[in-house]
DNA sequence: GTCTATAACTAGATAGAC
DNA sequence: GTCTATCTAGTTATAGAC
């Protein structure tokens, strides 16, 4: 994760100082949005003037791009993975939460600025392929709940649509609280998530005996 | 929600070209951001220059400060109405859950900018209350929860904490695809969505079939 | 690899004519 | 109520010195 993907480096490194700009960047893009991250404020964090980043990167799109593009290669490489073990609806969505949620956990700047960004970003011809992992994240998940319905697992009664959106959303709209040193985990998060996902936040009548008192 | 505020109107309505204004800028913020959308943007789009905005309004803040405020003001009023009529937690959570999709679709610009620019916004003093209205949020869906878990109508078993924001973020989320002109009104996503925070996506082996139609 | 200097352009806001 | 004209400040990006 660091020291990949340079040509011919002399040994200090000119490929780890381009993985650190990134990554300042990264955290500016995530905090104030792409727009609003001004080069000179990503030179400022890495103690360098502004005209001095063009010697790492062409553009201020570049650095977005690159981050970007890795991120998601890896992310839809781990889905895929997960897809192929075939281990049922239920199970393959667990696993797609969890997945989701470390990544959360591992990449919080990367999956906020595709949360928050790749709407704006989209519109530049070179970042057309974020439209695509769009279509591939609602291809995922509505298959997931779609062999749900017909197996059973879940109810039958679903908006398999309706229920994409709500299941995406509250997993990556989690990035904007979640805090990678807070003391809940990302597994705790995934666990408790899914279990409102899976159970509703209902108390059941003579089923699971977690209720206390009245009813 | 019109006709207040001008000081000696001739007649065809400052007010409501004021009005008018407010609302193109809205639907730019929310679609943009407020950082990204330029006076000219919004100028262009009531057809006039930039220059003549400001014979309507001090600055770009002015608008959303506006936009936001009356927003705001009628939301929470609505919520505390809710909350005095002391429903009892579950159909209060249904209450509320029902006027914050009736926002979306009634105020979609509103719920945008709150949602997506309330944390750059409330750096500048101006904004201050933004903080104070997230905080009323925080209190008033604690409480429900803690409520019903309480009196045993939700799970015992509930973090209450990571609860709220799951249900908070996933009710507001849904301004990022919901369109007032789409086949399924606010009402019948409210519905969707109760039925998977309250039951679960899970099948019940025994217990209630569905909730409304099919079987 | 960083700095100085600067070009080319965009932004929010103002003043006064019409 | 809108336009013309303009100011000031900030923004991305470049070129060449060190």
């Amino acid at each position: 994760m660091s020291s990949t993907k340079q040509t011919a480096d002399s040994g200090s490194g000119s490929s780890s100082r381009r993985a650190e700009l990134l990554a300042l960047a990264g955290t500016l893009f995530a905090e104030r949005g792409f727009k609003s991250t001004t080069v000179r404020d990503i030179a400022e964090e890495a103690g360098i003037l502004s005209g001095s980043l063009y010697h790492h990167f062409d553009s201020k799109e570049s650095m977005a791009d690159e981050i970007l593009r890795s991120f998601l290669d890896e992310l839809f490489g781990t889905y895929r993975e997960i897809v192929a073990r075939e281990l049922g609806p239920r199970k393959t969505l667990e696993a797609v939460v969890a997945t989701s949620f470390e990544a959360v956990h591992n990449h919080h700047d990367e999956v906020a600025i595709f949360q928050n960004e790749a709407k704006y970003l989209v519109q530049f011809p070179r970042f057309a392929y974020l439209a695509e992992r769009n279509a591939e994240f609602h291809e995922l998940w509505t298959s997931i709940l779609a062999e749900g319905v017909r197996t059973g697992a879940f109810r039958a009664d679903l908006d398999v649509e309706l229920t994409y959106r709500f299941i995406r959303d509250t997993v990556w709209v989690a990035v904007h609280w979640y805090k990678p040193a807070g003391s809940l985990s990302a597994e705790d998060i995934a666990d408790e998530y899914l279990g409102i996902v899976l159970d509703g936040i209902a108390a059941r009548r003579g089923r699971r005996p977690v209720r206390k008192s009245a009813g």
